[in-house]
DNA sequence: GGCTCATGTAAAAGCCTTTCACATGAGTTG
DNA sequence: CAACTCATGTGAAAGGCTTTTACATGAGCC
């Protein structure tokens, strides 16, 4: 394991040959360890087997490689939000909620993107490259917030679609915050992130006049919400507790 | 404004005679001025006038120091949601709000110690003080949670108030992660936190079957839910774009 | 007045960031 | 193929931060 990364000069002569990419690498894999705020950029350097002053061919300063990790954690980001939105198959409410697991997916299994992303107080709106780059992502989800606005009960007044959006987003950045990574630093709950984001999400979903009793014979394709109030499901969208 | 806080030694004697409270301070203001993870032990130190080391005799270390202003924030936290539940009066819909709101307040005008609380990164859960500071933070959350639960519509089934707190929890706290300081780094939004996190949570609340629009003849002290579906206002809990 | 101990200081070691002059060698060019 | 150039790496150094250690000061207490 300690065995590529720390091949040293002799094997490899004095140019690295792929140095931006080693320490985007081992800065993710500091980060993942030691957070953020404890990744240093001497490490990174060490890491990748080469002096400390050489990071500074690729990178302005430590901000600079943190911004960099920031914008590819947003294009991975965006990327796997797009596979679970799916274009909204099998129907709406399904891929809206695969959506929401998508993202507790990637805090959980990318803690250092997610890390360089949210929580090391890079400012993205001074970035337009990486702003650019997280609203490209939450466009996903706005996207989305779209397609199940269009499809809210007859009966109901229409939510703005930005709002839902913005809504889902902050109650996914809340429970992936607070709850996301079994880390060292998150509180303990009586169930799993998911299952509780799963249930916040329905809880709203109904707010708006949504059937939320998802059944295979459930497909949004067809408008099957004649009017009248939501359906009320035999049991809320939370376990028994066990 | 540089001057009770830069009094040299001169002016004061070889012992400082308050340096912890000073320390605290200082910490205070130069987290709120460069975020927790900018600041810095020394600086602490110059701003109350006393040498690098000084501030070892108060603090193990610089963690310490965060884990002593995450624990007063904890308090004053505490102490602000206490006053803004205040028991649930006039009506427990409305109190319930009014913590939301109390929640964002928080973020919005004690940015430092939100920052040590929240986003400093130091292990909440190693720290048995730290951790029952917080937990009696969210005992307010949890105690309105109940109270809500024991008013739901009897139609419907009646949500775990532990699941409903930490709902209430994850959408204040995702609101005020990403859009709550004004700061440098946060998204701009079309409308204030403070709107986007009452719209959510009034839809979360009628989707448990709360009747949420609020009118001074809702009081909640008798049983106002005869029973079938809720209202559903002439509005919905958004305004219309303007 | 003299003691003692909490509270400060100075100095030093070790680490990090960043810069600068200089070294190397990969790729290009005649 | 030899010469050149420029991107990429090195070493050293300045300056800052953290933390420790031995020593200084003086406030509170007999």
């Amino acid at each position: 394991m300690s065995w590529r990364k720390e091949e040293r000069r002799a094997e490899r002569g004095y140019h690295h040959g792929n140095l931006k990419e080693a320490l985007l690498q081992a800065a993710l894999n500091l980060i993942a360890q030691k957070g953020a705020a404890g990744f240093t950029f001497a490490d990174a350097a060490r890491m990748a087997g080469v002096s400390p002053a050489a990071p500074y061919r690729h990178f302005r300063d430590r901000e600079e490689l943190l911004s960099s990790i920031a914008q590819r954690g947003f294009e991975q980001f965006e990327a796997l939000l797009t596979q679970a939105w799916d274009d909204g198959r099998p129907d709406t409410v399904t891929a809206f909620e695969r959506v929401g697991k998508a993202y507790l997916a990637f805090a959980r299994e990318e803690p250092a993107f997610y890390s360089a992303m949210f929580e090391s107080g890079i400012p993205v709106d001074l970035n337009p490259t990486l702003m650019a780059a997280s609203e490209r992502a939450f466009a996903i989800i706005r996207a989305a917030a779209e397609r199940l606005a269009a499809l809210a009960p007859p009966g109901m007044p229409r939510p703005p679609a930005l709002m839902m959006a913005l809504h889902i987003w902050s109650m996914s950045h809340g429970v992936a915050s607070l709850f996301g990574r079994g880390d060292a630093a998150r509180r303990k709950l009586p169930m799993s992130p998911e299952d509780l984001l799963e249930a916040e999400v329905l809880i709203y979903l109904r707010g708006l006049g949504f059937p939320t009793d998802r059944r295979p014979s459930a497909k949004d394709s067809a408008d099957q919400n004649p009017s009248g109030p939501p359906p009320i499901p035999p049991s809320g969208p939370w376990g028994k507790p066990k």
